[in-house]
DNA sequence: AATTTCACCGATAGTACTATCGGTGAAAAT
DNA sequence: ATTTTCACCGATAGTACTATCGGTGAAATT
């Protein structure tokens, strides 16, 4: 095997990413109470002073793993909308565009675990982290909605889509999880719940427009896909 | 005013309900961690030491305080259940089935928090006891869809079942909680996407059933209110 | 009235973690 | 070849919390 001998940044950067990475996997598995500075140096293999040359303190790093956490799910939430523009129009007959977020959660259920964890912990450092990426998803999912041709006009309507938004993400995140505690073997499965949960939702939209019955046909482009 | 010449039990029994519910406001406030014997003495006006005549330690303290939210959870439970049985049959019409938790939730809104926030940290003590409380609302709504005359004979359905009053579940702790922070100032509005959201699932399982069409009309009474 | 009980107190030893210090050797720059 | 840089080390002072100790006074018991 070829020895490689590291240059000196190099080498620092590799120990960052252990550090990272130890962090990570310290962070799921005992929380953000277990996380010091001693059992992650020590996972990392350096010593526990070590770990100030990497970073200025604990929230430091925590600030490091957050942003890490934000870069992977704006990537998700950028592969979610891009299927959902493949599938142009008709949410309720695709249960892909609910298994994709299922999926992208089971791939990193620790990042759902930490921020599931932070959301409603005062004391947590990444609380802001959690609560904005929440808001995100929410909002996200709700432009979607309007996307597709569902009446956001008054405040009300707004709401509304807001908070089935905040239902169907609440409802696919418990699914996830049930799935990962494995009581839930098949994510296809999941997504038909997902995709029954929807259509009833989408039921009141309309019949609650008031002004028309039948499905509406939307706009297929959506109109704002900054970022 | 009368002044009140405390016997010595009372008033031991009295500096322990201080306790309790000192320990409560911190652990809303300040989440698990900021915890501490200090604190909880402090805020329920005695020495840190005097801490230990009440309880053992802080696990203590946390198991007792466990015990009083299962007993308030049991109680909004059989609220929700004799509700359900005094608008017997037609879950999807009764915007109140799901206003009753909404409103549940919102009376104590720190006991949804605090499980919430153990449910997903392995270091939480309380981890057990908010993982049992979610299986029990899970199973419990499960139970009521299968009351209500739902196909629960084969793996698949109760797994349906238990798949949909998990996401309803969901849904509904994510409404109250944007209700509490000021989302959401309509309970109603809620409790409607509540229903809403059912009214799909439940479309699932009627036409999954493959066997008939209509709304099945169910047996009225519940066939197992243990507890 | 005398004695016992016990809820509460202050003091403190023990534990765990943080963050800084000066020292070291190898890489990098000169 | 010499000097400088710096990632890493061990040691340690400082901080916060836990849990135990003996002492105290008032309530309870005798």
């Amino acid at each position: 095997m070829t020895s490689t001998p590291l240059s000196r940044s190099e080498a620092k950067d590799l120990t960052r990413r252990r550090l990272i990475r130890a962090a990570l996997a310290i962070l799921d598995e005992e929380g953000e109470a277990g996380l010091t500075t001693v059992k992650v140096a020590r996972a990392a293999g350096i010593a526990q002073s070590s770990f100030y040359v990497h970073f200025k303190d604990m929230q430091d790093l925590l600030r490091v793993l957050a942003e890490e956490g934000g870069r992977r799910l704006r990537h998700s939430m950028r592969e979610a909308r891009r299927a959902a523009r493949e599938a142009p129009g008709d949410l309720e007959r695709h249960r892909d565009t609910f298994r994709i977020p299922l999926e992208a959660i089971c791939r990193h259920p620790e990042l759902l675990r930490i921020q599931l964890r932070a959301r409603h912990d005062p004391s947590s450092s990444l609380r802001g982290f959690a609560t904005e990426t929440a808001a995100a998803y929410r909002e996200h999912h709700a432009t979607d909605l309007a996307a597709l041709g569902y009446t956001a006009d008054d405040e009300h309507d707004r709401r509304r889509l807001e908070m089935i938004a905040d239902g169907i993400n609440a409802a696919t995140n418990a699914l996830a999880i049930g799935h990962l505690e494995g009581r839930y073997p098949d994510l296809d499965e999941a997504a038909d719940i997902l995709v029954a949960l929807s259509r009833g939702a989408l039921r009141l939209l309309r019949s609650g427009a008031g002004r028309d019955e039948g499905p509406r046909p939307p706009e297929p482009a959506d109109p704002a896909p900054r970022d």
